[in-house]
DNA sequence: CGGAAACTTGAGCAGAGTCAATAATTGTGG
DNA sequence: CCACAATTATTGACTCTGCTCAAGTTTCCG
């Protein structure tokens, strides 16, 4: 058997004693060792391949919190792997507003608003020290040409992006305060339980102004929420440390939409 | 030169005898002929390309009014171009309701849904009669790899894709209902203008339930803002006929988000 | 021509926004 | 290390936009 499927690799690697070169924390961890890899690569691709795809990817210093990693307006080069830390995407309205168009986890990966238009049309912040691999995207495409199964992999993550924003679009135009804030703890939840972290306890990374904001709710109005799923016994929150006490209400709450 | 840039060849073809062979509503014109081209596929291309991705496309008969293009949970294996018509997209809540995603005009390309998870998660409704090239994605996938223009293309499309529903996202989340409503008709305007046609004056081909959907609304906000704008002389409305009255005021109204 | 679907308009209501005051937390510099 | 400033979060009172419910009208289509 030649092909590795590196999406069978999980991270309970880390058992080794070589937990050091294999910690999300070190830049200098290869794709094929990287314990996200499941996550941000989950496609069978030949160890070679993953060399050659680990040869073009650049891992650069951490970015501290409240630092760009990319500016609206700023020609597109890369994409972005997230290693550590949550990063948020943002647009600018014609109003100068700002506008959150994502929250993005370990694993995940952002920038490919800026293909079409050659430069970004979404800035990306660190909202906690945060480490990436930059992916530059010319040499991505050139390797995709080359390799059926990376280019269909992008692709791919393309089209998730396109369902997910359209699944927020759904929760905008017809979910309830309670119902939407109800859908972020969940989704949050679920994507910690993807990376092996606790679905229940976590601590949220973004300000109650960032939630509101991409939630298309006031801040006072997500504090409330929050006070009012407490009051109710379905969290325990305490500032930014979020405990799920009950997780089937509180998906029963993220799915109540007006139901005809 | 061997090149021939097919975004320059625009409609204005049409001025030539042979009107038959290059209408829209043919279904046996070639892309090579197609005066959409200019909107569907704005790259360059060699000619003898352009027959290669002419080979694959399939075109059917045309759509019925309420007839399916796909169905959510239908294997994803094509892509769509419209030729003439229009389509909306729509998902299904988990509380089983319909969110339109989106309007597609003549020369847009809609199914990109479909890609992450072989199937499609949305449903494609005709609103009106309408022709559409089917374009197989497998043997697109192929042609890309061998064509790095036309796989460039289909990153941009689908980057596109992702930066009109981040729009959308901030439409819904940030701005009133006149606004929204505003710049519905506003992007209609503008996609009719890109194919010479009015900008001013055009055929909704939604009802208003689906604009009231679209934007998160209710039908009966949506028939109060437009009986609004029309009280103020922006528009004028003949149940789906608009007439732009005044443009600068309708982009004063769209762009006028509460900025801080 | 008749029934169904789509649209308009009005009256009243409620969910979320605004404004405001206070509390808690974080960051900074002496 | 503490004190002060700045930011962030909570809570309350009031307001307003857009929703609900309802009735009536127009349009579409068989």
């Amino acid at each position: 058997m030649s092909r590795k499927n590196i999406a069978s690799s999980n991270s309970t690697s880390d058992s080794s004693g070589n937990s050091q070169a294999k910690c999300h924390h070190n830049p200098l961890v290869s794709c094929g060792d990287c314990r996200l890899n499941a996550i941000c690569l989950p496609i069978s691709l030949h160890v070679d391949d993953i060399d050659r795809l680990d040869e073009i990817i650049q891992r650069g210093r951490p970015l501290q919190k409240g630092e760009y990693l990319y500016h609206t307006g700023a020609p597109f080069r890369s994409v972005f792997a997230i290693r550590s830390g949550t990063i948020k995407a943002i647009s600018i309205t014609n109003g100068g507003q700002e506008q959150v168009t994502g929250f993005y986890l370990p694993g995940e990966i952002l920038g490919m608003d800026g293909i079409a238009q050659n430069h970004h049309t979404n800035s990306a912040i660190a909202l906690e020290t945060a480490a990436v691999c930059e992916i530059p995207f010319s040499r991505l495409e050139e390797l995709s040409l080359k390799l059926p199964g990376l280019q269909r992999h992008f692709f791919s993550l393309m089209s998730k992006e396109i369902t997910s924003d359209q699944q927020l679009i759904t929760l905008l135009s017809k979910n309830s305060a309670d119902e939407r804030v109800a859908s972020l703890l969940l989704s949050i939840s679920t994507r910690n339980h993807h990376r092996h972290l606790s679905a229940t306890c976590f601590r949220l990374p973004m300000s109650r102004a960032d939630i509101g904001n991409y939630l298309g709710l006031t801040i006072e109005t997500v504090s409330r929420v929050l006070s009012r799923f407490q009051k109710s016994n379905l969290l325990a929150v305490d500032k930014k440390e979020i405990t799920i006490l009950d997780m089937d209400a509180l998906k029963k709450v993220a799915q109540a939409e007006s139901r005809c």
